[in-house]
DNA sequence: TCTTTGGTGTCAGTGACTGTCAAAGTGAGG
DNA sequence: CCTCACTTTGACAGTCACTGACACCAAAGA
């Protein structure tokens, strides 16, 4: 059974990133080794690496799953409501998340942007995931009138937008010192401020 | 004298520059060693890396000038235009620059989209120009009105979403092989549609 | 001429990652 | 209980990006 196997594999995986996550903590990212890791968990360094294909993914990981519900919170907004409104409501599932344990979280994104290689790698992520986000956008436009033609190159541009004032207010807490709680205030002051004027349905 | 020195060293970096740009090209990023790159230009790997810091360096490197090209463009526009027009005449620094040579240039990003750690390593620059733009934006409120206080957080967000507007013209373009020539409309076309109503001025 | 200085090659080493192979574990069927 | 197929694992060797140390050499200046 695959399902099962699969199961035992995300559970090693847990576990390696758990010891990761308190190695790079500890000591940093750059200066934990591969060799270090896999030895928490009691494994070779080539086990390591048929678990996760870099040292960078143990990090950033979890960003899949929340891409994911991300996803699914956008399917549960009503067809007919605006982009740029749909777009703040799915980012409450960062919001959320990221209270609920603000202060690992707020570790981890130091750990993040403590090194360049790997808060390169977290933007390559995000970026891909706005191509996938407005693949779905244009997928709403077409559901809600089956005669439209969702402008991709707007869609694109809306929802890096969209995450470049998600990626403003996390920085500014984070460099600012300000309380993680208060996340959902400046984002909502931000995309307010560049809420845009024109319409996304017409194609290009 | 240390400007001729500087002289001479940028003419070295010229030269393994368009070694390995040609390698890149015949053979693709990830299939060409540093060592041969330093062998291409009669010199040992070591001294590759007295000039570049590391490999995606060499393809890199040269945004970083058009990022001065564009921060003296913002330098050349009136106080009182609205920060989104700004950016926007900003961007004709890198789409006339695009056009000088657009076979190239088009080779050029497809190698970088071709190897993930090259595009993130671009794009943990792209990142790290727009908090300077985010900066010398700010700059310009107080320059305008000593009394203001600029919204930082907008101003970060701001410069995200129009970078946003340009990259998905771009992509847009490459993906699709429509003419580099384009890029302006596009441009245009993105950045209209993205248009934020609010004001930035107003401190948060 | 002697010395200082900046650039260079050589060499050795680290660390991320990969391919290969043989051994060990695991489950299904006889 | 044994066996056969299949998966997982460790050990090993190798590649490649990158770094530190050191000796060397050429040019510039005292």
């Amino acid at each position: 059974m695959s399902s099962l196997r699969e199961l035992s594999r995300q559970a090693v995986r847990t576990r390696i990133a758990e010891a990761a996550e308190a190695l790079f903590l500890a000591q940093g990212f750059h200066e934990t080794t591969v060799d270090e890791i896999a030895a928490a968990v009691g494994m070779s360094q080539r086990s390591f690496f048929r678990y996760f294909a870099s040292k960078e993914e143990v990090v950033l990981e979890k960003f899949d799953r929340q891409g994911e519900e991300l996803f699914a919170r956008l399917n549960s907004r009503p067809l007919d409501e605006p982009e740029w409104d749909s777009l703040r409501a799915c980012f409450d599932v960062l919001v959320v998340r990221l209270n609920d344990d603000a202060q690992r979280d707020r570790a981890i994104q130091e750990i993040i942007e403590s090194c360049p290689a790997l808060l390169a790698a977290q933007l390559e992520r995000v970026n891909r995931f706005q191509e996938q986000l407005a693949d779905r956008l244009a997928a709403r436009v077409v559901a809600r009138d089956p005669e439209a033609l969702p402008d991709r190159l707007v869609l694109r541009a809306l929802a890096g937008a969209a995450f470049a004032c998600f990626q403003a207010a996390i920085t500014y807490i984070l460099r600012g010192n300000d309380d993680l709680a208060r996340l959902a205030d400046h984002l909502d002051h931000t995309m307010e401020a560049l809420r845009p004027l024109g319409s996304v349905t017409a194609a290009h």
